[in-house]
DNA sequence: ATCGTTCCTTGATCCGGGTCAAGAGCAGGG
DNA sequence: CCCTGCTCTTGACCCGGATCAAGGAACGAT
């Protein structure tokens, strides 16, 4: 595989949850992390595998997911560059209740549970750490509410604000299958709301290249409060 | 309202999460909590509002929920005797991404957030804590899987699992409503399938009284892996 | 290129469960 | 006690989205 360059210490740095603590820290901890890199649809780790590592997204992209009865696999959150994942694993019970798949090459950090452990004793830290988990948990209430309140549409428009922001314009380079499963629904679907948002003029899709009407962003506000 | 007795030293140390800690912290904060009593239906705070406390549920039941479009309520959680809830106040942001409200007469115990706070230097609750908010991250991603993923049959006999353990009888003090918005569903829908299962012979459900068919559980797990 | 996959699209069909409506049972408050 | 307003049930109907099936497009490997 062809080594993307990296640098650890800016990974780091530029992560959301890691940017406010010292950079002494940050410094061990970069000469402690392990670099992991992924190819597309490679399986990072496994439902009710065991395991005593954090991981960070550097570059990349990756998926969490649980997997139902008959094979079905639903979307727990997709991790954005910057994000921390698996961090279940680091407290209580070593297994991780999802799985995680890397839906392009990717680049992680790995951290062992101990330097974590060791950052916690610092009363900053502990509660950004503490702070990132009550996000985590706001996030997944969240996305309680809009899986089972909402339609597909609004629940495609939701994650394209989530991953990307509120823009008018958008370089897509998720396969079309995986944000289906990200919204929650299956291709089909997804692909016969694309072609009714054409119909509608609400957006344009051509290859990489999607494109909302102007003004969406106002009157989606308008309709879901 | 006829005062419950209640001795908040017990009640920490039966709670799911205390009681792991020192009696001396246990009583530290029995003497700081502030006991609370609410009516059936009476809310204890609403989504948005800001909050410093978080609360444990000493007696009786409480829902936590979000509210969708047009005033639909979606419940996040079912909090049961001993647990835990909104604690997410307690870092970072300071309101409550949820309304709690109580689903029959109750008794909550207060911790404002210093007493929690002070606590955290402590190396083992520190472990405690942080593990109780991974316990509730789990929950969460596995009721996205429960409700996204299980038809209204499954999800009632998880529901039921989940809040009372695996028995053949219950005595079922919620109301169906209750029941019913706890998985994910609208009155009707639950009471046709109540009726469906009584035709089935697989319950029994007469006044509080919910039996169910001998080897119940067997076959359930034969079915949903 | 050529072949085999996997991804994407479109059509036909089906079904779980939500909506609307109406009646029956029940409980609490005056 | 009765009245009022819930809760619960049952019926008729509808609809979003899943399933099944099949053809086409894009892509990676040889």
């Amino acid at each position: 595989m062809a080594a993307l360059p990296f640098d650890a210490t800016k990974i780091l740095k530029d992560s959301d949850f890691f940017n406010g603590i010292s950079d002494r820290s940050i410094r061990s901890l970069a000469t402690i992390c392990i670099p992991k890199r992924v190819d597309k649809r490679q399986l990072i780790f496994l439902e009710g595998e065991e395991g005593h590592s954090m991981y960070i997204l550097a570059e990349g992209g990756v998926q969490l997911y649980k997997t139902a009865s008959e094979g079905r696999e639903i979307v727990i959150k997709t991790i954005r560059k910057g994000e921390i994942f698996g961090e279940v694993v680091l407290f209580e019970q070593n297994e991780y209740p999802v799985s995680a798949v890397a839906l392009e090459k990717s680049l992680l950090l790995r951290l062992p549970r101990q330097q974590i452990d060791c950052l916690l004793v610092s009363d900053s830290f502990r509660r950004d750490f503490i702070g990132m988990l009550m996000r985590k948990q706001r996030y997944l209430a969240d996305r309680i509410l809009y899986l089972t309140g909402h339609d597909v549409e609004d629940r495609f428009f939701f994650f394209l604000q989530e991953q990307f922001g509120r823009r008018e314009e958008y370089r897509i380079s998720l396969s079309k299958k995986d944000i289906a499963a990200a919204i929650g629904t299956i291709p089909e679907t997804f692909s016969r709301l694309l072609l009714r948002l054409r119909e509608e003029k609400k957006i344009r899709w051509e290859g990489q290249n999607l494109r909302l009407a102007g003004g969406f962003w106002e009157r989606f506000d308008g309709r879901s409060g």
